[in-house]
DNA sequence: CACCTTATCTACTGGCGGGTAACGCTACGT
DNA sequence: ACGTAGCGTTACCCGCCAGTAGATAAGGTG
């Protein structure tokens, strides 16, 4: 737009960055332009204006609007998963161990809300090789989840075979509260978190009996 | 693509259907073309060869594509809360009540996977005027579980306001555990209800215990 | 300074797909 | 019999946007 007016004259302002440096701007543009318009309504124009760059660097360096969404998912994934897997500390008893990783999990996704709705709802939402990613990581925090459970489980009796899917139902459940903040942002991350943990410890029956969880630190 | 050897000799048999009819055969078509390829990934070609049907009728009868898709989320959602509340029987005790509940939900569920993915899928990545009509039915749902919550709550204890952030997480994990069933399809129904029922009711802690949930007939 | 490499732009194209104009056919009422 | 209303089609338009060709300029290296 504006461009034009000082391009002639000021050309030689413009800074030459090594590729790395633009990746990353190209990526974090395109997240955020994800986020706001869905996969199939982003433009590769917008993505390029927002980056502070012309559209044929894309190409050049992150290759087709698919490949770049991809790269984005893999990005935001393994940033993701990484949060979460650094706030489990193994050495604390099961229920702790939950409550640090719910914690972790919904302080990152408050923090890169953009992340979320473009790991949860855009990658999702569109078939094919993107949601493979996506699965993937799922799968990784099941089983992260599972060897947790099974750990309690062994000791207690609770029978194998049973773990893994309710690893998966408490996956699929902070997923989709995670997803529920999104439209409703005033709660802090903290009151999520001890919603979720009371939920899948205590469960409604419990609740209505007057028993509550609560960290035993803090 | 075969039409064309029969067309010109057996033009006379081709029905000429009532506009009533011709609705149903292109929502039926969008719903299972938009859950099969996204909302933007589908085309009204497409949609309008599914239904055996040329494109002009469709924007003769339904709209635009955004008229279409929304019409869809409409019928579907309808259809889908009113199967939810059928099953709710409202002089059983509360936790029979969530367990007819969840079993009414999944059951539809897995009877209409497209109609779920159309719903939760896809309306919900579109922005604008898609989301309000699910955001609406959601709303609906989680007042049904809080009522529900609410009754025993008052009975028991525990303090309002936590109940309708319980229903709403409650409703989440239904959703999303409905959506993990989707790409786990062998798991029956029942079971599927039953995994959520005992979490939710008993929680993890609970189950380490040794606790399970089962309904008191059947 | 000559030179090559790499970063970066402007300006275009090709086609996909939403939407439509204009016309044909069948049936029914009078 | 024949007009009219509404079911139905073919064949087209056109805007948007992913993707590209080709030119330009900025550093580094000798």
């Amino acid at each position: 737009m504006d461009h034009s007016a000082s391009s002639v004259h000021e050309r030689r302002r413009v800074k030459r960055l090594p590729r790395e440096v633009r990746e990353r701007q190209i990526l974090d543009a395109a997240v955020r332009v994800f986020s706001d318009h869905g996969y199939h309504n982003a433009s590769m124009d917008e993505i390029s204006e927002v980056a502070g760059v012309s559209k044929p660097m894309i190409y050049a360096y992150l290759g087709s609007k698919e490949d770049l969404f991809a790269a984005c998912i893999h990005r935001e994934a393994t940033q993701l998963l990484e949060a979460v897997a650094a706030g489990v500390r193994t050495e604390l008893p099961a229920d702790m161990q939950l409550w640090h990783g719910l914690g972790a999990f919904f302080e990152y996704v408050g923090a890169h809300r953009e992340s979320w709705r473009v790991l949860h709802r855009q990658a999702i939402s569109q078939g094919g090789p993107f949601s493979e990613e996506l699965l993937d990581m799922r799968r990784q925090a099941i089983s992260l989840v599972d060897t947790l459970l099974v750990r309690v489980a062994t000791k207690e009796g609770l029978d194998r075979g049973a773990t893994e899917s309710l690893a998966a139902a408490l996956v699929g459940a902070a997923e989709s509260l995670a997803d529920w903040w999104l439209d409703n942002p005033d709660v802090p991350s903290r009151a999520v978190a001890s919603r979720l943990m009371n939920l899948a410890w205590i469960g409604f029956g419990g609740l209505v009996e007057g028993n509550t969880w609560h960290p035993s630190e803090d």
